[in-house]
RNA sequence: GCCGCCUUAGCUCAGUCGGUAGAGCGAAUCACUCGUAAUGAUUAGGUCGUCGGUUCGAUUCCGACAGGCGGCUCCA
């Protein structure tokens, strides 16, 4: 036990006795609501119900992480003395810490910081809780700025949800309620260091059993880019040694499945200097994929009801004033291009052009919900600093489309479009996502449109997200300027999320003074149609990346770029090999036979490198009992299947999109 | 865009305290024809990211730019 959670007589309502078995994490739901976190050097008071808090539970190993955080933060202000504290919370398997320093940490600086804490863990200090005031502790922190700034915050604010209003993460320091310093105390008695520190800790140092400081970033004082970029420090802590390994074994797994990796590996694609940052090239393997990729989602479009149509990258850039995307994102496009004189945009979104082809002519009612969709390729030219393999670029082609609806009808195109999408999804094998919601806030400029029809089209997605049962999480301010959204966010290898698909319910450009887009209604008069824009994957490049990742270049047959690998024992059965090989092609599958002069064991390990999924061996044996050898990636074998059922077997499993 | 780090052969990486470079894998060629993850030998391959500066001399030191990596900010 590093801590517990204590809850007063006075906030229990019911039965719960104060027994508290040894696995009472859950005990009493009336108990835990109202426990705060404490010290174990909290002093009890008649009545308080009282549950330990083991450092491998979530709890427990935030307490961990924090705590070490204070001993990093100790370490720096011995090696580095003139550095200003910023703030040090827990986070997902770790924790960080901000300093201003005079100059940036460069990556030897962790070894010596990681001795400095060694030496604090191994001097036992204790950490020891004080209740200060805020004068109090403006006068005895006055040498850290930012904690200061920190007191002064938190003063303005009365209580509740202070961290919002202050910093991301900064709710470690000064929670509401009471200001606390914690102070570390040394063998000798004496204060060897003190953090305004909300708290709770562990009771010493010597209870942080194993961790590692990991990277140098700098972050900019409380998220915002106008502010000073102070100096962080990740590091990650766990309950044992063997935790931390795993920890950074499954790092390690991670890195290996990493799309930039195997896309070169797999001589998927590439980035050519000479293109530009974030500009992809597929290569004939990754063209598969992404053929195969594109051709399914237009077939199954066509299926859903959707026309395929086809628009330019560039237009004049009046297009994008009537849109709405230059005077609201035009940081995000790129410059305009000088045509006769005129100035031309690369397009960022496809949906200006799409209006323009409802617009074409007079549309009635009875053609609604309209459908249209394609690949657009658009340009969108993003920072520098965030271009990211193949799901951050300054290029790609969305899988889009937007539906024309009555307002009457949204409601069950939203619906319609978020099934259809999650279908998809699942179809290419991805199940681990999550749905978001993305609202505005209250920063109105970035959006347009009134409160009203906000709250109508907010309220259709929210309905249609919950029905399908999946964990919904809120976005407030993430909007697009003209509507609210449902995102599909799924994660990478390691671990971090990407916007997928996307169903935004936009009631601003088809208005009067944006695109005055209409429909003759069954009474004869004009109404304003609502339009629904949906992207199934996002982007084509970005969803190839997650699945590259997700199957770790193991794709199922129906997407592999080389779906059966021939491997003749002796080059004596290479013609063999292509008599089975023109019967798989009848079939439309791709087969590649590999004729070099290596051994067939070197065949094989090169097939399985490649990560193919059906590797066929013809020897002597086979070649006489008309049968074919096969090996699977993960060594299984299967061998003198005959020639017509191999070809099925192969066959089948394409069709069925199976993984094998 | 900001901060830090990085850029040497197709890939992964050594190396040069300033005197123009080396390995493994891969490639090509030759021999070998082999039953489920690496047969052997030989050869080719680099204006050390680009441009500029310092220097007798720069791949090495300095600067700018480009590209990459990790974060931050951003993400229609």
């Amino acid at each position: 036990m590093i801590a517990a959670r204590v809850s007063t007589s006075s906030t229990t309502g019911g039965a719960s006795s104060t027994t508290g078995g040894a696995s009472s994490t859950t005990g009493g739901a009336d108990a835990t609501t109202e426990a705060v976190l404490k010290d174990l050097s909290y002093v009890l008071a008649e009545g308080d119900v009282v549950v330990g808090v083991q450092m491998g539970t979530p709890d427990g190993l935030d307490i961990l992480r924090h705590s070490t955080a204070h001993v990093l933060a100790q370490a720096v202000q011995q090696v580095f003395p003139e550095a200003k504290l910023g703030i040090g919370p827990p986070i997902q398997d770790g924790f960080y810490y901000d300093f201003d320093v005079e100059t940036p940490f460069v990556p030897e600086d962790l070894d010596k910081l990681e001795t400095a804490m060694r030496k604090i863990i191994k001097e036992n200090q204790r950490f020891e809780r004080r209740v200060t005031t805020d004068a109090d502790a403006l006068v005895e922190l006055a040498d850290e700025p930012y904690k200061v700034e920190l007191i002064g915050l938190k003063g303005g604010v009365s209580t509740g949800s202070t961290t919002d209003a202050i910093a991301e993460g900064a709710s470690a320091e000064v929670g509401a309620g009471e200001l606390t310093i914690y102070d570390n105390i040394n063998r000798k008695g004496e204060v060897a260091w003190k953090d305004l520190c909300r708290g709770p800790h562990l009771p010493t140092t010597k209870r942080i059993p194993a961790f590692k400081l990991m990277r140098t970033a700098a972050a900019y004082w409380r998220g915002n880019e106008k502010n000073k970029q102070l100096q962080r420090v990740y590091g990650t802590a766990w309950p044992s040694k063997e935790e931390l390994d795993a920890h950074l074994h499954r790092i390690e797994e991670a890195e290996r499945r990493d799309h930039r990796k195997l896309g070169r590996e797999l001589d998927l694609f590439s980035f050519p200097d000479e293109i530009g940052s974030g500009l992809p090239v597929f290569h004939p393997k990754g063209g598969v994929i992404k053929r195969a990729m594109e051709d399914y989602v237009r077939e199954r479009h066509i299926a859903e009801g959707f026309e395929y149509v086809g628009t330019p990258h560039i237009a004049k850039e009046g297009l994008f004033y009537t849109s709405g995307h230059l005077p609201y994102y035009g940081e995000g496009m790129y410059p305009a291009l000088d045509v006769d004189g005129m100035d031309y945009r690369l397009k960022a979104m496809n949906c200006p052009m799409h209006n323009l082809i409802f617009r074409s002519r007079q549309r009635s009612y009875r053609e609604l919900p309209l459908r249209l969709f394609e690949f657009g390729h658009v340009y969108r030219h993003e920072k520098s600093g965030v271009i990211h393999g193949l799901t951050r670029v300054r290029g790609f082609a969305q899988d889009d489309s937007h539906s024309y609806v009555t307002p009457e009808q949204a409601p069950a195109e939203v619906e319609h479009l978020l099934n259809f999408m999650l279908s998809l999804l699942r179809d290419f094998g991805i199940d681990d996502f999550y749905l978001e919601l993305s609202t505005r806030d209250d920063s109105k400029d970035k959006f347009i449109g009134s409160d009203e029809d906000w709250e109508k089209a907010t309220q259709v997605l929210e309905e249609v997200a919950r029905a399908t049962g999946l964990e919904l999480v809120p976005d407030p301010g993430g909007a697009a300027y003209y509507g609210p959204k449902i995102s599909v966010q799924a994660k990478d290898a390691i671990g971090r999320t990407w916007q997928m698909g996307t169903v935004q319910y936009d009631f601003n450009q088809p208005s009067p003074d944006r695109f005055n887009l209409e429909y003759v209604a069954a009474d004869g008069s004009r109404q304003q149609p609502v339009m629904i824009h949906s992207a199934k994957f996002g982007s084509i490049e970005r969803f190839m990346g997650v699945l590259v990742e997700h199957y770790a270049g193991a794709f199922p047959p129906w997407l592999a770029p080389a779906q059966v690998q021939g491997i003749p024992i002796a080059e004596r059965h290479v013609d063999y090999l292509y008599e089975v090989a023109a019967e798989l092609k009848k079939h439309g599958i791709r087969v590649e036979i590999d004729e070099s002069d290596d051994r067939m064991q070197k065949k094989i390990r090169n097939a399985q490198l490649q990560k193919v999924p059906f590797m066929v061996i013809a020897g002597d044996n086979d070649v006489e009992a008309g049968a074919v050898s096969f090996r699977y990636r993960d060594g299984r074998q299967d061998n003198g299947v005959p020639i017509a059922e191999a070809v099925q077997r192969v066959v089948d499993a394409v069709v069925a999109r199976e993984q094998v």
